[in-house]
DNA sequence: AACGATTAGATCGTGTGCGATTGTTATTCG
DNA sequence: CGAATAACAATCGCACACGATCTAATCGTT
């Protein structure tokens, strides 16, 4: 395992940067959930929205945002297609009408938590970690993410 | 610093996925890049794939592809965009036409060399990670896309 | 030479991400 | 009270990702 290592392609620059390795992982856990979502019929971001929405139910629109790191312009059209496929239900704060709370149906619950079942040790499995690599890897990657987003 | 700790947000489920921690990094690095790349007009992935052009110029759009892990339907459209800025040019191969060989073009090389020199340091400094503990993460994040990619 | 099979890239439709803007509903303050 | 302001979600336009399909060029076999 030399800088001259061919085993899959030829040294890149590219292989100097942790941006793009984390870009390219993130690509690859994509294309690893891709055909496990697909029974569900839901895509991976949607899944992590139904994960956040698993842990609490009617939350806003913004705390679902600050959860997943994302905002209206991504998250509206995400829920509604959601909703669309009868996952989740949206409905007006009573007490403050600009308020969207978005809750999981029956559906969504059961489809939440079959998926939690099976996913996981799929994943773990084809993450070729053990579970204490993972764990520490996970807080390394949180503590990195927390860095850059307070670096602005 | 407990379970309960309220920091940014409430524990979520999401916590303990490594998939969502790598997620959510990836959004975060394109935020931090975003505005350094603002100034060259180019985007996130348009500056992976000039990185990766800076290494060999007339790649193959398929060579590109698996350095980058895109494929076609991606970069093509990419790639096209990088020409129209007049970044990199595009020729078929002339002993096989079906190939398009990807170089870059004067500009586009001294716009990957002026990235590359002050880029790199404001990302290091962003991640508060030190070089090593950087290269290490680095190493790990390679292991796991690999892992990830050769799991299917 | 001719045919089918393979390869390379391009194209299309859907679903994210995101900067910028808009519309509507609360809140604040004069 | 009423106008300015702020907060919240929605909308719009553009650029990725990606499954599926298409076209064109080459290769392999006969």
């Amino acid at each position: 395992m030399t800088e001259t290592d061919k085993s899959a392609s030829a040294a890149s620059p590219l292989d100097q940067f942790l941006c793009f390795s984390v870009y390219a992982a993130g690509l690859a856990f994509n294309r690893v959930y891709k055909p496990l979502l697909d029974r569900y019929g839901i895509t991976y971001p949607q899944y992590l929205a139904i994960i956040a929405l698993s842990a609490r139910d009617g939350q806003k629109v913004s705390e679902l945002g600050e959860r997943l790191f994302l905002e209206s312009n991504t998250l509206t059209p995400l829920i509604k297609r959601l909703e669309a496929a009868g996952l989740v239900s949206r409905r007006r704060d009573e007490h403050d009408e600009r308020i969207v709370r978005v809750s999981l149906t029956d559906t969504g619950r059961a489809l939440a938590t079959e998926a939690q079942a099976c996913i996981p040790a799929e994943i773990l499995k084809a993450s070729g970690l053990g579970e204490n690599e993972l764990r520490a890897l996970n807080q390394q990657m949180t503590a990195l993410g927390a860095s850059l987003r307070g670096a602005v």
